[in-house]
DNA sequence: TCAACTGTTACAAATATAATAACAGTACAC
DNA sequence: GTGTACTGTTATTATATTTGTAACAGTTGA
């Protein structure tokens, strides 16, 4: 899968964090561990679904748009990685005469296509704030 | 994904369209439409599994071992690629006061595993029989 | 003992991913 | 206005992963 959908919920989750203050993509960019204009690239699409504002000029970064108990993790997938599951090689047709060679393509697809959808149905169930209650959860565990 | 399991589940799809003939790893790569190479690596995973049996030597190749009725797309998607949804880029830690940076992998990674148990879940209800009648509907269906 | 296989390793080629640089556009402070 | 600090976007380079291919030891049967 692509970490694009990793950047994303990190950077909601950081946002959660300090719900405040705007945040810039160097500062999210630093604690994500990663480079500005990658998480600018990431921040645009989510900016673009709605899901945070943005402000440029002096003063400006990244603020939630919504709450962090509304976003589950089901929407960030889709606006950043919906396809990922599926490998990009597909077992091709070498044998034009045989009924598996032809089809087996089409059927795989719509294998990767429904196991998809489980995975969304599985992310529905997680908004960015369990996220958040998570690490809160692991923090305490890793101080005791 | 890794395409292994596509092309693990390509290859069982072809030995259970043919059952009574052993294939060699040239025709299976030829219907894969892949190198023999990486067929009889994938193959050899299978039948250290027990999925398949294998015969070295002239009139050698592989065959079914087990009923493609029993054997479920669960199992060879362990056998294959079992951690694979997971990306490998993980969201590192560059501030080490924040709370959200030290625990944030820990978080996705646990997220990313239980997301691949409910693949799992999911492929466990498709045999690769189930796999072959797909592929005879999709055929069915493109001569209509 | 030869031919046709698998099993395995090593390496090259192709592709995908991530990092980085660069710069236009925007907003505010002065 | 002009400078500064930001986003938005594109292009390019570096790195990692995936796939293809070759090579060869080991096995089996004719």
């Amino acid at each position: 899968m692509n970490s694009e959908f990793t950047i994303a919920v990190h950077s909601l989750a950081y946002l959660a964090y300090q719900p405040d203050r705007m945040a810039t993509s160097e500062m999210i960019a630093h604690n994500v561990n990663t480079h500005p204009s990658r998480v600018r690239k990431v921040m645009s699409c989510l900016k673009k679904q709605g899901y945070v504002g943005t402000k440029e000029g002096i003063g400006g970064g990244y603020l939630f748009d919504r709450s962090p108990e509304q976003i589950t993790l089901a929407e960030i997938f889709r606006a950043t990685s919906i396809g990922s599951i599926k490998p990009s090689w597909c077992s091709g047709n070498g044998d034009d005469n045989c009924m598996v060679a032809c089809n087996m393509a089409e059927v795989m697809d719509h294998i990767f296509c429904e196991a998809e959808e489980q995975l969304i149905m599985y992310l529905q169930r997680i908004t960015i704030n369990d996220v958040l209650e998570r690490v809160r959860a692991a923090r305490q565990q890793s101080t005791t």
